[in-house]
DNA sequence: GTAGCATGGTAAG
DNA sequence: TTACCCTGCTACG
């Protein structure tokens, strides 16, 4: 249930603990036993993440690509017999990082990873430009919530951060990113950058400014179920922890959005 | 114990 | 728009 910091988490993860060692890769579930077996006893070259997509890369025509979609996980832990369905297994003989229910996992070439990446718009965590993507979104008549949630436009962006950051710039999921200034939607990106850095490092989703904390605001301390901290993500019915207004919810692209209906006001203003 | 939902995306309808 | 992938957690009984 990743965003794209916990996708370049793992392919972190992947580098410090296998790079450069003999590997025993294996499908204990069997749906990728073929290709599995093929790369049996190589050598990691590198992980990498694009976005939410991650790649793990034994030369250049044996690249694993897997996206862990909504309820995909990746998890490492001391070699045993794998439980439940593990799609794939990866292995130095003392640590294995074990697989389960991927949206996609499969072998692919180096020419296949290029047009998976050319698919992607900039991502927050890889210091990519993003003039092109932030002026087509100040070009497009969608909500700014779902431009934020668009693969091609941000990559790696998900529901919480694309949440989190219309908050903290005041701005409502539903307005028009033609709508948007200039400064707001570069506004935006620099926030996207800020959370999703701090996310890499700590593994957390905090997105509260220190004068906005229970602790300053004289509350008790809080953890999200997702781990951190945050200003209406999933937070529908509670006082908003700035103003005190109900946060309201609603669906964008069939996916629930969160906002503060006074922090973040629809309004009508020309763009530029 | 078990129903329901979720940090996502694809493909069928 | 809906079904699915088929994990992992929480809420509920």
């Amino acid at each position: 249930m990743p965003e794209g910091h916990v996708i370049h988490r793992i392919a972190r993860k992947f580098q410090a603990t296998f790079r450069n060692a003999p590997l025993a890769v294996s499908s204990p579930q069997g749906r990728f036993h073929r290709e599995a077996a093929l790369l049996d006893g190589a050598h990691l070259e590198r992980a990498e993440a694009f976005g939410k997509h991650l790649f793990l890369v034994f030369d250049d025509s044996a690249i694993v690509h897997i996206h862990l979609g909504l309820i995909g996980s990746l998890r490492f832990a001391p070699l045993a017999e794998p439980r439940g369905q593990v799609r794939l297994r990866v292995s130095n003989g003392k640590e294995a990082a074990d697989l389960r229910g991927p949206q996609r996992c499969r072998l692919i070439d180096a020419q296949e990873r290029e047009r998976v990446i050319d698919t992607l718009g900039p991502d927050p965590l890889r210091d990519d430009d993003p003039a092109a993507a932030l002026a087509a979104a100040g070009r497009s008549r969608r909500a700014i919530g779902s431009l934020l949630m668009d693969q091609s436009l941000f990559a790696g962006v998900g529901s919480i951060y694309r949440t989190e950051s219309l908050f903290r710039r005041g701005i409502n999921p539903r307005q028009p990113g033609n709508q948007l200034s200039v400064d707001e939607r570069r506004g935006l990106w620099d926030d996207l950058v800020e959370n999703m850095r701090r996310g890499l490092e700590t593994g957390r989703i905090d997105t509260v400014r220190p004068e906005h904390t229970p602790e300053a605001m004289g509350r008790e301390p809080r953890v999200d179920e997702h781990g951190g901290e945050v200003y209406v993500y999933r937070r529908a019915g509670m006082p908003c922890l700035v103003c005190g207004e109900r946060v309201r919810e609603g669906a964008i692209d069939g996916r629930k959005a969160f906002w503060c209906p006074r922090c973040q006001p629809m309004r009508g203003r020309t763009p530029r």
